[in-house]
DNA sequence: TGTGATCCATAAATTTCATCTATGTATGAG
DNA sequence: CTCATACATAGATGAAATTTATGGATCACA
């Protein structure tokens, strides 16, 4: 009823070559099995394929139709094995990975350096977005994976969470407020003070209003930003004093520009973590990707063991 | 070590069913056979293609990216066999064909008419041309058949040549000449006409200085037209007098504008042929064409049997 | 005018491997 | 808890692809 398609491999091969025995050859089988793989193909099609004579073999017009469309299906697959062969030999492929600003500054782009380096064929999609439109992409197969801030403990259904270490926040101020520098401070102390932070969309600015809420403070920035980096330097032009990151403040520290105000209460912490889908399937190149990113993991001391977090 | 064709058949109708079990009756084999499939397909490419989950199967990435080679493959054999389907059911195809102008207006083309009312989608080629040109266009495989006058007794190495009718040509005058009409002559006594005949280059210019001398007479006419169609108008016209095939005269002599003088010698005498190669391949659409044409056929005594002439 | 080389066809034996049957496991739905 | 659905596995089976061996036709070359 329906044709082998090796049959039309054969064929193809047949017509390319010139000879049954030619074909046989780059084939690996003998003469007799392409002469009766051809015979099949012509009995089944219901017409002649070649015109046989001395020193091989010649398409009729309905066999030049007919390698006109097979030529093309076995080019493809010819190119599909080949593309394949890249992909398993990382040559070639595609990553879809999401960020905060934060991580993908602190984290993700050092190692992303590297990794293109090792696989310069890999294309790297960045996708710099809000925590939950990332967690969403990440569900919904858009992302492969990402590096992101989230609570400490987050987890998620269908998402595998590696936290690779902590994101410490520092509260700082810039040299107008050098009488915050003497002693540690209350987060109560420091309410009558102007404070520079994240606008209301962010999560991290949820999680900060239930940092101050639990130590009978709150958190209503006077200057609210939408992006950790721009805290800094509104805090170095003395409008107020500023709870950020740690990774964001080692220049102006360094610098003179801004001082640690030392808190009272333990610190406002989060986790950075590696995140990806639980049960998709993960692009070949992957794997060494997230081995990449988990180098940087530093280890730190775990409340409880978090689902997906290996060893 | 090479992978089956057919297994890629398998991966494109499991890609698109969505199942195994799907795939499976749509390949009308049983579920386990596509599993099996699917898994060997996996082993020799080395990656997985397929995430089994509940409710059926889906494409990893490396999946994806082999699909979509695979689909136009699939794609294309579907088409080839879609057309050779039509190929054979004659609703496609083409013929290349050629003629000269005498059969071409005489034989072939009422007969082209009819055949292309029956099959309209075959295209059909038509090629008017010196007649020595047609014939190496046949051996080169260039044209697929064609209807040609050709001398007596034509034959070639590698084409069958088949009568079909006999070229008779008659002697014909203009009222200018109508001294001419009264008694027979012969080619002698005509000699001292005005003749209106073919230029050198043709093939029965030569024949007919031939058949001139054959009879101690001189074929050189005073005025050489390349085509036959212009040797009646041009003895209209009382310019000479002229040897021109019997199918041309027909309308000129019921309008009394020419009239046939009688000659004493055996009337010059050509075949029309159906001519095509021999032990080349013809497109499946031509034996009917070739039936259509053979069916003007008219018995005509021959001297001998010719080669490749059907009963 | 043989002779060897080349190429396709054929036949019979062999072996492969694709497929089937039967059954198991997992997982939602009602 | 049971049913329905989908994929996995194992062993048996048989169709068909492949091989070996051989023959015939043609062509180049001596």
């Amino acid at each position: 009823m329906s044709v082998s398609y090796d049959s039309y491999k054969v064929f193809y091969v047949t017509a390319t070559e010139g000879s049954f025995t030619a074909a046989a050859q780059a084939l690996f089988v003998t003469q007799p099995s392409v002469t009766h793989a051809i015979k099949t193909l012509e009995n089944e099609l219901g017409c002649r394929l070649f015109v046989r004579s001395r020193g091989g073999v010649e398409l009729t017009r309905e066999g030049s139709v007919l390698l006109k469309y097979v030529k093309t299906a076995c080019e493809n697959i010819i190119e599909a094995e080949e593309v394949l062969n890249q992909l398993k030999k990382l040559e070639t492929g595609e990553i879809s990975i999401g960020a905060n600003e934060t991580t993908l500054h602190n984290c993700l782009l050092p190692q992303l350096a590297k990794y293109h380096a090792k696989y310069p064929g890999i294309r790297l999609k960045i996708n710099n977005n809000s925590t939950p439109a990332i967690l969403s992409q990440l569900e919904d197969g858009k992302l492969d994976c990402a590096v992101l801030v989230v609570p400490k403990g987050f987890h998620k259904e269908d998402l595998v969470v590696e936290p690779l270490s902590d994101q410490t926040y520092m509260m700082i101020a810039g040299m107008g407020f050098r009488e915050l520098s003497a002693r540690t401070q209350s987060l109560r102390q420091l309410e009558k003070y102007p404070l520079v932070g994240f606008c209301e969309e962010t999560i991290s600015r949820k999680e900060m209003e239930a940092w101050f809420a639990q130590h009978q403070a709150v958190y209503r920035p006077d200057i609210e930003l939408a992006t950790a980096d721009l805290i800094v330097p509104v805090v170095v032009a003395n409008l107020g004093i500023g709870l950020v990151p740690s990774a964001f403040t080692e220049e102006a520290l360094a610098e003179g520009k801004i001082f640690r105000i030392r808190i009272r209460e333990r610190l406002f912490v989060q986790d950075i973590c590696l995140i990806y889908a639980k049960d998709k399937p993960h692009p070949l190149c992957m794997n060494e990707l997230l081995e990449q990113i988990r180098s940087i993991r530093q280890v730190s001391p775990q409340p409880k063991s978090r689902k997906g977090s290996p060893s």
